[in-house]
DNA sequence: CCCATTCCTCAAAGCGCTTTGGCTACCTCT
DNA sequence: AGAGGTAGCCAAAGCGCTTTGAGGAATGGG
């Protein structure tokens, strides 16, 4: 059933038939009406290819799913994307995800972009210095960034959280709480957000003139698995060199340092303590942790309703946003925090 | 640039120009180098809208993202898909991702279905009886289900794993062990997977005259919150009643699981022996668990990888593949399963 | 009563591609 | 030399929609 066939069906041209359907003032109310049912009846849907052609819109929204047969699936990744599947259902929108390998992440954006799939674009995973940001400028396509990158003018539009101040803050806590040998788990220090929270817990430290032991951090990507790793290294230094207070980029991190902090047979929130960024993924809650985690929060899901929302509003002409948002982490105390043991 | 343009100048029509690029015979070698040669310069990317409008085919698969303002993100979700972009890397292929409402995936599915986006679709999450098996054999487009739907004629092409044989297997491995007290952390009972892992368990203790305790069954979403949950329940009876042997039906829950234990100060391998289907993970290793886990396994990822070869090759029609997968799940021992403690 | 106005409807021109069905050379064979 | 092939190219007809520009039928004002 194609628009001829309805408009024939209904003795109407297509043209009638097709602002009917779009809700063109011109046409007669009960005109409309006679159109819609026939719609119900036949159960017609347009052609989203010819009305893309037609129109030069697409309806959907591109993103590129980072993957490759040795990368890793991420928890963080999907949380995001189940935020933006929220809001784009509501706007009967969706998603063109191409994958792509991370070497390619330009070529992929580019193809995605030319291959006329999608009226938008959106990007995250940012880095320091990131190429694809001059990619994105110079196609004229709305897009929008999830995160930021260091060292590149910030003259894009993003969504991001105020890493620096996160970790700031967080270090800063700990701080107060008498520690003064700090760790930090990090992830892949190309990242943006690797970099930022690096430097806000730098800033913190500086501020007490102290520094943050090259052996005490690590970078790496956040699983269970390199947080265990991690946390056991560092956990092998002497005792009175071995730092008390821990900060960690992820909950999953944290989990698996959680693991090795008791099999070294050592109290969270006495004997070391934890600070972890909080993504609120729906797997890992850290309030569930034996001992309850304190974080910094700041929900990853909330991110992909938000940015759903501008992009599409973007796309359909209806709302201006602002272009650059920065959102503050919340820093929530729990037990995993103590006064720091005496020496 | 379009076709137009790119053959005006060259010199050539239009037709030539998409024949030489779309590897037609009757094109002269060196029309076709010169063809080339022009499409790199210029960076020409045919209009996908325009293709699709023309051929019908829209060089993508389509699939369902169940997602609702309640509902949880899924690691479960998220690797299967990382396997599916992997080969459709290879393929220059990419996914139209809607979301949809659990409530509603059939109509999601027909919305795209009807959107002409996809030339393929695809679901998962199957449950007994499941309505969606109805809708896609009336649809005239290749699909490919990720699991199977009791209760419903087997005539549509799966992938799934054989869950029946992988619980019947474990349980009869810890009945051997000396156990005969058993519980089940499984995934809501509306879904297949469940239902036939929970059936899998029931036959291999009803060959020992035993069954399974309503009290000691739960049915959840998979989430380690809920694991932990469920098996605190289970640990408050009584000693003499309580269960030696637990079947998880995902890591995830096991690692809930396995934290209610840790809690309770019971020794896990020792005081009760646990086994869990591990779907390949890249987040939770069973290997990384304080006692490693013995578990069920079956590659999601892989399974992905598998499900997208097949849709492909049905859509360029290059390969035929058997219709029906059944792929075994390997048992492999770790430190969680021992001998039964004595009464 | 005629012209202007408003309301509704329509025919037709794209959008950028693929594909059908020719057409022209140029060979090859008998 | 003429019939029959074949290689290489092209014009034009769609694919199903939106949108432009125009026209017919009511309505109202002078």
């Amino acid at each position: 059933m194609n628009l001829k066939q309805l408009s024939q069906m209904l003795g109407l041209s297509q043209t009638t038939v097709s602002r009917a359907l779009n809700g063109y003032p011109e046409v007669n109310h009960e005109t409309r009406e006679r159109v819609l049912k026939a719609v119900r009846e036949t159960g017609y849907r347009p052609n989203k290819a010819a009305q893309r052609l037609a129109t030069g819109k697409a309806g959907s929204i591109g993103l590129v799913m980072p993957t490759s047969p040795g990368n890793s699936s991420d928890v963080h990744f999907s949380e995001f994307l189940t935020g933006l599947g929220e809001e784009a259902l509501r706007h009967d929108f969706h998603f063109v995800l191409t994958p792509a390998d991370p070497n390619d992440e330009v070529g992929a954006l580019r193809r995605l972009a030319a291959s006329g799939n999608v009226d938008a674009l959106f990007v995250n995973y940012m880095r320091g210095h990131d190429p694809r940001l001059e990619m994105l400028k110079s196609l004229s396509m709305p897009f929008l960034v999830h995160g930021r990158s260091i060292g590149s003018e910030p003259d894009y539009p993003f969504l991001d959280i105020d890493n620096e101040a996160a970790f700031y803050d967080a270090t800063k806590l700990l701080l107060q709480l008498g520690h003064r040998r700090f760790a930090l788990l990090n992830g892949p220090i190309y990242f943006d957000f690797a970099i930022r929270r690096k430097n806000g817990m730098d800033a913190a430290l500086a501020e007490r003139g102290l520094a943050l032991d090259e052996a005490c951090t690590s970078h790496t990507p956040m699983t269970d698995e390199q947080g265990l790793l991690a946390m056991e290294r560092i956990l092998q230094m002497e005792k009175d060199k071995r730092p008390t207070a821990v900060l960690c980029s992820s909950t999953v991190l944290a989990l698996g340092a959680v693991r090795a902090i008791n099999q070294a047979k050592l109290k969270l929130g006495e004997d070391i303590s934890m600070i972890a960024h909080d993504d609120v993924l729906t797997l890992l809650k850290p309030e569930n942790f034996t001992v309850p985690l304190t974080t910094t929060r700041s929900s990853l899901r909330a991110a992909g309703v938000r940015i759903a929302e501008r992009l599409i509003g973007e796309i359909k002409h209806t709302e201006t946003f602002p272009a650059q948002e920065l959102w503050k982490a919340e820093l929530i105390v729990r037990a995993s925090t103590g006064v720091a043991p005496a020496d």
